[in-house]
DNA sequence: CCCAACGTCGAG
DNA sequence: CTCGACGTTGGG
């Protein structure tokens, strides 16, 4: 042991157990747990005889390069507001959420337990080389060693994808302890975060409490949840192993298996998990499900045979397809109810939020996924399993990727004990259903002219199809970092069997890819790990549309964040407040965000969340969306606290607003004139408070909307007349006026202003009562 | 030394 | 269970 181990146990015992800690608090809290402080476990060890074998936890620190870390403090979020920069007491002292770090490391002080040196991955060449020099840390031991170090370098260790040099080293491997019992260290992720969004495992554990036996497969939560169960009587070995419950959640998202030979430089081959309890049965089974991200790509079909061999049920591949089918045809009945039941719409949460939770889940996704195939039916279940399935496939191999960003050399044991059980474009269908064009909700309208609205004489109770209200109470976000997209994934070139590349190189696929629709684009995501981190790429996912997506699950908030789309969709859904706050906070590029008929509780969310690139806005048909509404959602921030001077609105660059069909009368017009100087775009159709002195307002002398409107829709807007044609002559950028259905708007009028403007800007009716600038 | 913030505890 | 609080670690 390192001396600076023993100094770290002194210290520790000191601190945690022996002495009474020194305390301003009026509750000595910590000192009177040994798990107190971290790395306080080599206080535990001490207190334990059970671990002697283990060594203090080192406190991981930020990589200081991934997008979070270098990002600033976003001064909104919980935590910056409580910074004492941002004003605040400064108690909580946490990161701010935008700047949670994508990849801790070890900090630089970490050293090999065993030679007393740091990693020296930097002094060799070669992928194994590096991997056997540099310093793993064992999740379930806190043990810091170079693998070249270990004494039986026949052991394998299971690389933890999930963390930078974080393993299961090979002593506590081959002890057979699992994952389960540990998280990878550091990994806190947001645990402090408020409003966390992912509720419903626990609706799935109780569903399925099969799940919460499959140990390496349940998500970080539903683990955590596990654990928690499996506390009380674990052993006390573990148990003193564990510094704390909460520590616990490991999403052992992906193992690797290493085996390491003396006789082989290239020391790690592949090799697969031995089931030697049922634990570890469930696991390697469950691995195997799960084992997409192959290091090696391979054929689709390579894919699927091999795990065939492992599908114990009568499940089979011909049946896929039909599944897939008979999916679809549910999916498309339920869109027709229109509604789904409250039970199912929550397990459908349940399933995505389990998932979301990360990657490892897509163990419990296979196993549920399984189970469920042998149970009739539940569309919307397994919709959404196959949908988080397949996301968190694609998030996997991001992982993966990020991993290999990180250094990671590790070779990858393929898929050992057979793999995914499902052809791989079962599953992809179903997220061209949320990724793809728009769900269709019995074919109805989304156009917002007037034209397929005129048809009806009530328009908003008609057009407005009913999204679920209510969304499931139990929605709750993710703890967990959602990792940004990659940005131009390594390889360069697609690595193919024979061990050569393909010719073409991968900016030459992008630009294939760039041409696929979303659906073709999560096909492509399946085929392969390298075709699957490129197609992960944000640059193909600028635009996402939910619209009409009947129920947004955590799982799909997560992936919205890994593609950080610019533009984004999601009207008439039933997203929740806590959904779209979550979302907009981690969407810092988000320029278009669509709205429509969602309530307003969930647009409300952007009273409080900051989106300062965002031009474009739609929050038409937002039942509940009056003038005080507008108020809260136009007005800065209250507070006057130093770093929060900003006294401008949220949505100051707001150029295209919509707000068709809601009742906003002179009031909002005046908020929105005052706090969108950069308005050019605004659409008030269907808006039957908007009269003559509405446009009057707006064109008035001294408005920014005068100089910054150039196109305005006021069809279907009962109230207007030719007098505003004559307003709007004052404005010196109109290029477009929308009065079609304007029962009090004349064609003569129209023809008048076109006259009267004839002078300096030709206009011309392109239909009756739209006014164009010829160009 | 200071600041940032990790990882944990425990009140509510 | 959630989330505020805070001792203590890590970087500079």
């Amino acid at each position: 042991m390192a001396m600076s181990l023993i100094a770290d146990e002194e210290d520790y015992d000191n601190s945690d157990s022996e002495q009474p800690r020194p305390l301003n608090r009026p509750k000595p809290k910590m000192g009177s747990s040994p798990c107190a402080a971290p790395g306080s476990t080599a206080g535990g060890m001490k207190l334990s005889s059970g671990r002697g074998s283990s060594s203090a936890r080192r406190r991981r620190t930020r990589c200081r390069k991934c997008e979070a870390c270098t990002r600033k403090e976003c001064g909104e979020c919980h935590f910056c507001k409580d910074m004492k920069k941002f004003g605040g007491p400064g108690r909580m002292k946490q990161s701010c959420i935008m700047r949670q770090c994508i990849a801790p490391v070890l900090p630089h002080t970490a050293v090999c337990v065993v030679c007393g040196e740091a990693g020296k991955e930097d002094t060799v060449e070669g992928e194994d080389d590096k991997f056997s020099m540099m310093l793993m840390e064992c999740s379930i031991c806190s043990e810091i060693i170079h693998p070249a170090c270990l004494k039986d370098k026949d052991a394998g260790g299971v690389v933890n994808d999930e963390l930078p040099n974080c393993w299961e080293c090979p002593k506590c491997n081959h002890a057979g302890k699992t994952g389960k019992q540990k998280r990878g260290p550091g990994f806190k992720y947001a645990s402090n975060l408020p409003g966390s969004l992912l509720k419903e495992q626990r609706t799935i554990i109780k569903e399925e409490p099969d799940m919460s036996t499959e140990t390496a497969a349940v998500s970080p939560i539903t683990k955590r949840k596990t654990e928690d169960d499996d506390n009380p009587t674990c052993k006390s070995e573990d148990a003193i192993k564990k510094r704390s419950p909460k520590l616990e959640d490991n999403p052992l998202r992906k193992k690797r298996k290493l085996f390491e030979k003396d006789s082989d430089s290239n020391s790690i081959i592949r090799k697969k998990k031995k089931r030697t309890n049922p634990d570890d049965l469930s696991t390697s089974l469950i691995l195997g499900h799960i084992k997409k991200e192959r290091e090696d790509d391979e054929e689709y079909e390579e894919q699927n045979q091999p795990e065939r061999s492992f599908v114990p049920s009568e499940e089979e591949d011909g049946d896929d397809e039909r599944d897939e089918e008979e999916e679809e045809k549910a999916l498309s009945s339920r869109k027709e109810n229109g509604k789904v039941s409250h039970k199912t719409l929550e397990s459908d949460q349940s399933q995505g939020g389990l998932t979301q939770a990360g990657p490892s889940s897509t163990d419990a996704q296979s196993k549920s996924q399984r189970k469920a195939k042998r149970k009739p039916r539940l569309p919307n279940k397994e919709l959404s399993k196959e949908l988080s399935k397949q996301l968190n496939q694609e998030i996997q191999k991001t992982e993966d990727r990020l991993a290999h960003q990180n250094g990671r050399t590790v070779k990858t044991e393929p898929s050992s004990d057979g793999e995914d059980r499902k052809p791989l474009n079962n599953g992809s269908s179903h997220l061209r259903d949320w990724l793809g064009p728009k769900w269709e909700l019995n074919g109805s309208l989304r156009e917002q002219t007037p034209v397929s609205l005129i048809r009806t004489t009530t328009p908003a109770p008609v057009f407005r199809p009913t999204p679920c209200r209510s969304p499931p109470k139990c929605v709750q976000m993710e703890r967990h970092v959602i990792r940004p997209p990659p940005i131009s994934p390594p390889p360069d070139r697609l690595p193919l069997d024979d061990g050569k590349n393909h010719v073409l190189r991968r900016e030459v696929w992008m630009g294939v890819f760039s041409h696929l629709i979303h659906k073709d684009l999560c096909v492509c995501m399946s085929v392969c790990k390298t075709w699957n981190r490129w197609c992960c790429d944000k640059r193909l996912w600028t635009k996402i549309d939910l619209n009409r997506c009947k129920s947004i699950t955590p799982l799909m908030l997560s992936g919205i964040i890994r593609r950080q789309p610019v533009s984004l969709d999601l009207s008439w859904t039933n997203i929740s407040k806590k959904q779209l706050s979550w979302l907009i906070n981690r969407l810092p590029g988000l320029r278009v965000l669509l709205l429509a008929g969602c309530s307003w509780a969930a647009v409300s969310a952007l009273c409080t969340s900051s989106c300062p690139l965002l031009r474009n806005l739609d929050v038409q048909w937002v039942e509940g969306l009056k003038d005080n509404q507008i108020r809260d959602l136009l007005s800065p921030p209250t507070d006057n606290r130093p770093g929060q001077l900003d006294c401008r609105s949220k949505l100051r660059n707001v150029e295209d607003l919509c707000l068709a069909g809601l009742d906003i009368t002179d009031t909002s017009l005046k908020l929105i004139i005052k706090h969108m100087p950069l308005l050019s775009q605004l659409d008030l159709s269907y808006c039957n408070h908007i009269t003559d002195h509405s446009v009057n307002i707006l064109t008035a002398a001294g408005t920014t909307t005068r100089d910054s409107l150039t196109h305005i829709n006021l069809s279907v807007c009962n109230r207007v007349t030719d007098l505003s044609l004559t307003y709007f002559k004052r404005c010196g950028n109109i290029c477009q006026i929308d009065l079609r259905y304007c029962k009090q708007v004349t064609k003569e009028g129209c023809e008048q202003f076109i006259a009267e403007m004839s002078v300096s800007v030709q206009f011309r009716l392109m239909e009756e009562k739209l006014l164009s600038k010829l160009s």
